[in-house]
DNA sequence: CCTTAATATCGATAATAGTCAATCTATCAA
DNA sequence: TTGATAGATTGACTATTATCGATATTAAGG
C-alpha cells in the first residue's frame, strides 16, 4: 500500500502530529522485526530474491515468509514481481531513504 | 540499557546475522510507535522536557508516559536526568545517527 | 515528621503480532 | 486433463504490547 507521505520534516526538527507519527510508525514497524530485517538485508544484498529462497536462511515456514514479505511490501520497502510461479523481490531504495530522512538525515 | 552494538555495516550492504538483526530490531521497535515518535520529537524540538509536560500533549496517563520513556531510554534514544522530583529528558543524537547509518546512510 | 507532588512499579485487561498446519489459487509440464 | 509446485489466505494459538487504576517510591517544603 505504501502510504506516500513520508516526505516532510524530520522527527528531530518539529514535533510530529498524529498522522505523521502514525505513518512513520507504520513503516518503522515493518522494519522492527528481526526476521524482516534479515529478509530485507538478504534481498538488498542479492538484488533480487525469490520467496522460495528465503525459507531456508530465515528458518521460517512458507506462510510466515509470505506474511513478512506482505508487510514489507505494504510499507513500500520491497516490491515483488511475479514471473511464472515465482515472485521475485527487490528493495525500494527510495523508500528506505525516506525513512532515513524522516529520522533526521542531514 | 542501550545495547552498544549498532556500529557495523548497514542493512543494505551485507545480510544481517541473527544478533545484529535482533539488536537493530530492538531499537527500531522503540521508535515504531506513534506515541513514542511524538514523544521523541517533542523532546528533540524542545531540547529538554520534563515527564510531567508530556502527558497533556500526548493524551496518555502518567504510567503510560513513564512506560514509553523507559522503552526509549532502554533503546538508548533518550536520556533522563533526575533533578529534584522531576526527570528531564533529552535525546541522544548519536544513537539516532547510528540507526540512520544502520539503515544505509551514505 | 507529615504532606504534597513527580515518577516508577504492579496487576489486570484488551488489542496486536508472529507462527504454523491446512487449504486455496495460479502456473507450468507431461 | 492431470499432477506437481510456488505462493497466498485462513484459522487457531501463543506471545507481546499498550493502556490504565492502584500502589509504592522518592524528594521537597512546611
Amino acid at each position: 500500500m505504501a502510504d506516500p507521505t513520508l516526505c516532510c520534516a524530520s522527527v528531530v526538527e518539529t514535533p510530529l502530529d498524529r498522522v505523521e507519527a502514525a505513518n512513520l510508525a507504520h513503516v518503522l514497524a515493518a522494519l522492527a522485526d528481526p526476521i524482516r530485517l534479515q529478509l530485507f538485508s538478504i534481498v538488498a544484498a542479492q538484488g533480487e530474491v525469490c520467496s522460495c529462497d528465503l525459507e531456508a536462511p530465515l528458518g521460517r515456514s512458507q506462510p510466515t515468509i509470505s506474511h513478512h514479505t506482505k508487510l514489507l511490501a505494504e510499507a513500500g520497502l520491497i516490491v515483488g514481481e511475479k514471473r511464472g510461479r515465482w515472485v521475485w523481490w527487490r528493495i525500494e531504495p527510495t523508500r528506505l531513504a525516506d525513512v532515513r530522512k524522516a529520522l533526521g538525515a542531514d
